[in-house]
DNA sequence: AGTGCAATTTTGTGATCACATAAAAGCACT
DNA sequence: AGTGCTTTTATGTGATCACAAAATTGCACT
């Protein structure tokens, strides 16, 4: 297992009055979700200083904030790196998101406008296209960003940031969860999301959702594919 | 509304191998969830680090990590203050905890070992103990240890960080809860879900633990009340 | 007294440095 | 070649400093 190859991250565009900490932390974020840093990578503070051009104090704040979040882990000695992935962690965090994110479904719902409808409807059809082009790697941004759209409808949302820890969690999963998507995605659940929406349904709504979860995650759907997915991301490339 | 008298907290003791930062951030924390700040109290990283005694760079970080935790708000000119409650919000987060804390419980379940209820009950009779001699002050905490050990009996736990966060949001509350906590704590929800325990009943363990929740915020049984208890909290003394 | 502007202070951010410890590398010895 | 020890390097932590921006204060003017 290679601990020490250059790590290549795709680096974020710097925004006007953003901090460094800040940028370095949506950068190193981005990396995670996307599965561009696998499990088992030793991050250097000194390091990622130098990839990113800055001073080792913003990367020591963003990376306490990931950690914060779940998306690292720091050892006993102090050392970080990306948590690895059991089978059971992986369960359980899948069926984290199924106990949450029909709950805050349902708890947006009286609060999605016509123009939010409107919003999860061009994702949706993005999404479709990126589908049918097999553009696999638009899929996932795609399906978070209607999945965030939704619930963070609710003005008074609290389960967001519990939702984007846990997807953070999975992250490194993801990427290589899309590969495999398309000859699992038979039926568009996000469709009859917005049908128990048009309906204010949230029964249906919450029923939607955890379809939709449930179908984003069958590549593991036995044992043995998830054992073999978790093999795969687990040696730091 | 003063936002400049000095603030006093519990400091915690600084055990052996742990680092300033570490110190700091428990000690905060402690302080937030104790509703020591009150909301809408502004925090300074000098003030901070006079205070305990330290330079500002484990303050920083310690507050970095609490803001990811939502336990602290870092408006646009980046000044740090406790979030100010809301009605909403209050709402918002009693739900969710009833969401995640019966799921995570009933995760638990199947690894409460022997050694694991027994301790369950040590708790559960030191709370009982507490509530009779009128110690509010011990009841939070010991139910707080209750939750605490019972959801992270599950060794591969991911639920309890997500936790901990809506119980950091909601601490300043808990306080002044515990202050009528006696008034309304009728039916002992710890044994009942010891219960379910003994008897491997997920769904029992879960209405218990969803009781115990809703019962915990009983003092907002009105709307009425709830505001009283609002606006006691968002004064920042 | 109230208001608008300038000077001053406070505050967060980020860089650099010193220090202690953990990891790695070298190296002698069997 | 393998092993145990020493030396060297790498790394996280925490303090100090400089800088810019925001908040506050002071003050002249109406």
């Amino acid at each position: 297992m290679d601990k020490k190859s250059p790590i290549t991250i795709t680096l974020l565009e710097r925004t006007d009055g953003v901090t460094i900490a800040q940028w370095v932390y949506k950068t190193l974020r981005a990396a995670v979700m996307n599965g561009e840093i696998l499990p088992g990578r030793a991050l250097t503070i000194r390091g990622l200083a130098q990839m990113l051009g800055v001073s080792p104090m913003p990367i020591r704040e963003a990376m306490r904030q990931l950690a914060a979040e779940n998306a690292l882990e720091i050892n006993a000695s102090r050392r970080v790196m990306i948590p690895k992935m059991t089978a059971l962690k992986f369960n359980e965090l899948c069926e984290a998101r199924i106990a949450i994110e029909p709950h805050a479904a349902a708890r947006a719902l009286p609060y999605i406008t016509p123009e939010i409808l409107a919003q999860l409807e061009a994702l949706n059809d993005e999404g479709d296209v990126a589908i049918a082009n097999g553009e696999l790697e638009k899929i996932s941004p795609l399906n978070q960003a209607f999945h965030r759209l939704l619930y963070g409808a609710n003005p008074h949302q609290v389960c967001l940031p519990l939702i984007e820890s846990l997807w953070l969690q999975l992250g490194p999963f993801m990427r290589l969860a899309t590969g495999k998507l398309e000859e699992f995605y038979v039926v568009d659940r996000h469709t009859e999301a917005m049908d128990a929406i048009r309906a204010q349904d949230p029964f249906a709504l919450q029923m939607a959702i955890q379809a939709d979860i449930r179908e984003g995650i069958a590549f593991a759907s036995t044992p043995e594919r998830l054992q073999t997915f978790i093999d795969h991301s687990n040696q730091a490339r």
